[in-house]
This record gives C-alpha cells, structure tokens and sequence, in this order.
DNA sequence: GTAGCATGGTAAG
DNA sequence: TTACCCTGCTACG
C-alpha cells in the first residue's frame, strides 16, 4: 500500500542488501517460476525506482519489474519457511525479500524499461524538472486532486500526499487546474517534494507542520494508522488542526479526498 | 472468525 | 464505471 516513498525506500533496502552479491531466486507461490529460474544465482546490478515503479536490475537483458498496486506488498526478513503467496523471493541466504499480492511482476529488458519511464511525469523524489508537467496541470481544466494522482504528469504521488499538500496550500481539490496560478502549482511541486523527501527517510508520511503539532496546540499526541500525522486524509467528520472546521470528504476519480472547506475554499480567479 | 476497506492501476464492459 | 488482484489491517461480533 505505497507511495513512491516506500518504493524508493525498497530500492535502496535492495542495494544495500543485495548488490554483488550471488542470489537465490525464487517464485514460492509458482506465478513467477519461469523467469525466477532464468535469474537464479544472478548478481543484483542496481535497484531503481521512479514513481510506484521498482526496477531491479540483473543485467539490461534480465530486469525485474514490479508496481505492487494498491495490495502488493515487498518485505524484507531473516531467510526463513515463506509464508502464504510468495510470488517472488530474492536471498542472499541469510536474508530474504518476499513479495506478494503485487500488480505486476515482470521480467522484461532495458527497453521495455525505457517506455515505462516514457510513461511517467517527473518524481519529486528524483530532482525532475517539473515544468512540463506544472505547464500542462495549468492548461488542465481537470481537477487539480485529479491532476495530482496521474502518475504521467507527477510520479509517485499518491492520494495521503496528494491530499496533505492541496491542504498545505490552501487548495481545493476539485479546483480545475488552469484555474491555478504558476506560484499555486509550483508551490504544489515544491511541497509533495518536501513532504516525499521528509517520508523517505524516515518512512513515515508526516505532513503537519511544527506549530500545528500536538503538543503545540495542547492536543495528545496521535499516530494515524499510516504511520505519521496528517491534516485531514482520513480525518473526515473531524475538526481541522488549524481551524477547527469539520473535515469534508469525497470522491474525486473513485478515490476518497478530504480537505476543510475554510483552508481551501474553493474560488474563481482567472490564471496568470 | 470474518466482513470490509485501502497509500493503485489495468482491463473488461 | 466496475471487477479484479488476493495482502494486511481494523472493526465488529
């Protein structure tokens, strides 16, 4: 259940654990039998993300790729029985990286990998240049919290992020794109690439700045279930950190958004 | 124990 | 728009 951060994270957990180093390779659950077989004993080049995308590369004929969706799941533990649908098992023999559920697990070569890339917007977590992406979002009569999830336009932007920046800066998610200033849209890119940097190294999703805290406001302290404190995703029904206003939720391409109706109201200026 | 939902995306209808 | 992938967690009984 990630956003780029966590693939990001998984890439550099695959290089430091893996690379140069003879692996087994193994598909428990069968689906992957084939290929696994073709990479057993094969060295780890590198691992790679952009976006949601994980590439791990065994040589530009021989590379492994896997979007984990909304249900995969890639963990890292001591070599030991798998456990349920193993669909892919990497292991240096003492340790073991277990995947399951994902969307897609592929082997394909170094120019499949080039045209999935082709197919992604910039990643704030690669130092991309937005400005395409930021230039079409402005000319977009789309809304900007659709515009936000379109892995084309922003790379691994996902809905907890996609919501937290919108609140950051005072934007309502259904505001259509072309609607927004160049500042407003750059303030957006700049935002999602603090907010992605911050959960990249620390693996959490926080979003919430130092004065709006708990503790700075007299409130305990809380975890969300993701793992980090947020504004308003999953908060519906709740008061705004900030001002209090009851959290709104709905649905923008099938997929929940939240936001408070006072820190972004909607509003109708004319862009530039 | 088990139903329902989710940080996603694809393909069928 | 809906079904699916078929994990992992939570809420509910």
């Amino acid at each position: 259940m990630p956003e780029g951060h966590v693939i990001h994270r998984i890439a550099r957990k695959f290089q430091a654990t893996f690379r140069n180093a003879p692996l087994a390779v193994s598909s428990p659950q069968g689906r992957f039998h084939r290929e696994a077989a073709l990479l057993d004993g094969a060295h780890l080049e590198r691992a790679e993300a952009f976006g949601k995308h994980l590439f791990l590369v065994f040589d530009d004929s021989a590379i492994v790729h896997i979007h984990l969706g909304l249900i995969g799941s890639l963990r890292f533990a001591p070599l030991a029985e798998p456990r349920g649908q193993v669909r892919l098992r990497v292991s240096n023999g003492k340790e073991a990286a277990d995947l399951r559920g994902p969307q897609r697990c592929r082997l394909i070569d170094a120019q499949e990998r080039e045209r999935v890339i082709d197919t992604l917007g910039p990643d704030p977590l690669r130092d991309d240049d937005p400005a395409a992406a930021l230039a079409a979002a402005g000319r977009s009569r789309r809304a900007i919290g659709s515009l936000l999830m379109d892995q084309s336009l922003f790379a691994g932007v996902g809905s907890i992020y996609r919501t937290e920046s919108l609140f950051r800066r005072g934007i309502n998610p259904r505001q259509p794109g072309n609607q927004l200033s160049v500042d407003e849209r750059r303030g957006l890119w700049d935002d999602l690439v603090e907010n992605m940097r911050r959960g990249l190294e620390t693996g959490r999703i926080d979003t919430v700045r130092p004065e709006h805290t708990p503790e700075a406001m007299g409130r305990e302290p809380r975890v969300d279930e993701h793992g980090g404190e947020v504004y308003v995703y999953r908060r519906a029904g709740m008061p705004c950190l900030v001002c209090g206003e009851r959290v709104r939720e709905g649905a923008i391409d099938g997929r929940k958004a939240f936001w408070c109706p006072r820190c972004q109201p909607m509003r109708g200026r004319t862009p530039r």
